[in-house]
DNA sequence: CTCGTTTATGACAACGATGTCTTAAATGCT
DNA sequence: AGCATTTAAGACATCGTTGTCATAAACGAG
């Protein structure tokens, strides 16, 4: 007997534990879009339109519907939304950086952008150097359907994740990128007009021998601002010295130590460039333990102006890179972008502070 | 004649639509648990039971699977994942912390276990000042039924949002809180003793007029360093003095106000201690700026030993805030807890640099 | 050898939204 | 008034997984 029903026994069962479930005990079940239509008495299509903002809704229709979210505090399964509709509100941060305060900034701006178009950023650190990078990207796009990506140096460079990207057609927006500037979204800034900027202001300060500390060799913008100061010294007809440029990592340890081997030169520079304020603030230590005034005797020049460089002493004459602006713009363009390609260049500014000053 | 065929059109219509988009042109469609169970030849609960390693499945069949899954490079989609199912495979980091290098550890530490666990993290800046924050970190937990949630503080002592979670039955872990600690799971150092800790150092190193400058009033970490401060000065039978400890909000500007004030005071201080490196740094600044020589004539000690206490000169002496482990340790607990409330508290260091000195 | 377990697998509903299609009502035009 | 068009709203399939249940095969004990 018991064999004959048991398909019966189970529709049953079955319907018993919905009602368990649902009425039987103090439920614990989300808020859904049902459940804000029934209060709203209309359909959960009619919810959903007003949810998406779409047209065809009555103006008091609507107004019953926004009553009814608001009166059950209703916020949508963007799971759902995701599954059945074709956008998922999402959009990742890729980044692989070691500058806690860049870091910081980039994070800030994008999240304001998104913040405003009812988006969700993913922040998602990489890096640059794993095999798997590309991999993992797209396994991030598969897993979490994003509808765009942002990309901080230095993976806006990597050859295999702008191919992952262009062969799925997802919508990107690269921030300072170093190269292909043409073919996909980006915002920048000229790091090469400003690394002459700030050469061309020590050598209107009388400086003739300026060190220089190349950033890290991962990021483009290490090569721009190279040439931005090697293109002020020609202008000004100074010779070029290898010896004064060193090699670093944008950290403070590899300020250090290219400070130290500047300053160790028989005959030493008076004023020394480094590629951000990380590593001006290691030259800033290097001068202090040998006892060498800043600026007096030696003029230190940084770059970023990120919280650092006013944290320091003296305060760091450095380059304002408009780092959270910047990301802000590369959400803005992903949004408004409907998937063109644009391009957004912010300016930047000298900022002096007391690390420089004019040569003795 | 056209009305009597509606259904029918409609169906072979919608028919001819699926036709189209399948296989039509060339397939955009997304990589789904089905291509895997048809690569793998068998049904898709079976991909989905290898996908989560469920027991009763024969090896020779989890193997073939896992190289479909391999072959195809199938990322299983969490939104599905999540609607499907009871877990989200994603938990929720949230703060309002101004020190950009504190969140940076703590973002790592967080991150770094969820990559362990394959889990997503979510960094959701917040305000606790907002009025509307209860609503917002419940909108939150609505949108993305993240399975957990791990609180930074000052968020860690928001009462309306520890009785949201509550309310809501999510898991939840807190990083050094300062209320309520039994009652729910929790990882923390003790502030008190290393606030202790440093001011015995000080006192050891010949110091009885040491100035103290508070952390933010939010902080519940301000009141237990101020605390262990006053502890340390009580047993070794010196007088607390007001006029020594001012007020400050953990950043750079407000460091240099209370320096500005200790060090204008008749008889002046000869160390500092700052709740935190940002302030320790203001100070610093200050000394400089009025050439009172550290360490020889001013001892300065700063607490969290972020990467700004070894970038500025002199380095800074300071408490290893264990930050990143924290961070860690908090998403571990998240994990393995079940549910149950647990603490973890990890130890602190006293980092000796040269910012400190015996009185002279 | 038979019967109860354990192991292994599949069929099918469910999750909570959006997309597509249908239909009714309101509106505009001749 | 009659018809086409626009506006408004609902029915139902769908997205890609997991949960539940059913069931067949393999195993172990009597």
């Amino acid at each position: 007997m018991a064999r004959v029903r048991k398909t019966r026994d189970a529709l049953r069962s079955r319907a018993l534990q919905r009602y368990n479930r649902c009425e039987g005990t103090i439920s614990k079940m989300r808020t859904t879009i049902k459940d804000v239509s029934r209060v709203a008495g209309v359909s959960i299509k009619t919810v959903s339109r007003v949810l998406n903002k779409e047209r065809y809704v009555k103006d008091e229709t609507r107004r019953r519907v926004e009553e009814a979210v608001a009166a059950l505090s209703f916020s949508p399964s963007l799971a759902a939304r995701t599954l059945g509709g074709r956008r998922s509100f999402q959009i990742a941060l890729i980044y692989d950086n070691h500058s806690p305060f860049y870091i910081h900034q980039i994070q800030e701006g994008v999240w304001a952008r998104c913040r405003e178009a009812g988006v969700r950023m993913l922040a998602q650190p990489a890096d640059v150097a794993s095999p798997t990078l590309a991999a993992e990207v797209g396994g991030l796009i598969d897993e979490t359907h994003v509808d765009g990506i942002i990309l901080s140096s230095p993976v806006t460079d990597s050859a295999v994740v702008l191919a992952e990207l262009e062969r799925r057609g997802i919508p990107f927006v690269r921030i300072s990128p170093g190269t292909n500037h043409a073919m996909t979204s980006s915002v920048f800034m000229d790091d090469a007009q400003a690394a002459d900027d700030m050469t061309t202001h020590l050598i209107n300060d009388g400086h003739r021998r300026i060190g220089f500390i190349v950033g890290h060799p991962n990021h483009m913008a290490s090569d721009q601002r190279l040439f931005g100061y090697r293109r002020a010294l020609d202008r000004a007809g100074i010779a070029f010295e290898p010896d004064l440029v060193r090699p670093g990592l944008f950290d403070f340890a590899s300020g250090t130590a290219a400070a130290e081997a500047l300053l160790d030169l028989p005959n030493r520079p008076t004023a020394i460039f480094a590629s951000n304020d990380d590593m001006a603030a290691g030259v800033l230590a290097v001068a202090h333990r040998r006892d060498i005034a800043v600026p007096q005797d030696l003029s230190v020049a940084g770059f970023d102006d990120t919280e650092l460089a006013s944290a320091v002493w003296p305060p760091l004459t450095t380059i304002r890179q408009p780092t959270r602006d910047l990301a802000y713009s590369a959400a803005a363009l992903l949004f408004e972008g409907e998937g063109a390609v644009a391009h957004r260049r912010l300016q930047h500014d000298l900022i002096v502070r007391g690390s420089t000053a004019k040569r003795r």
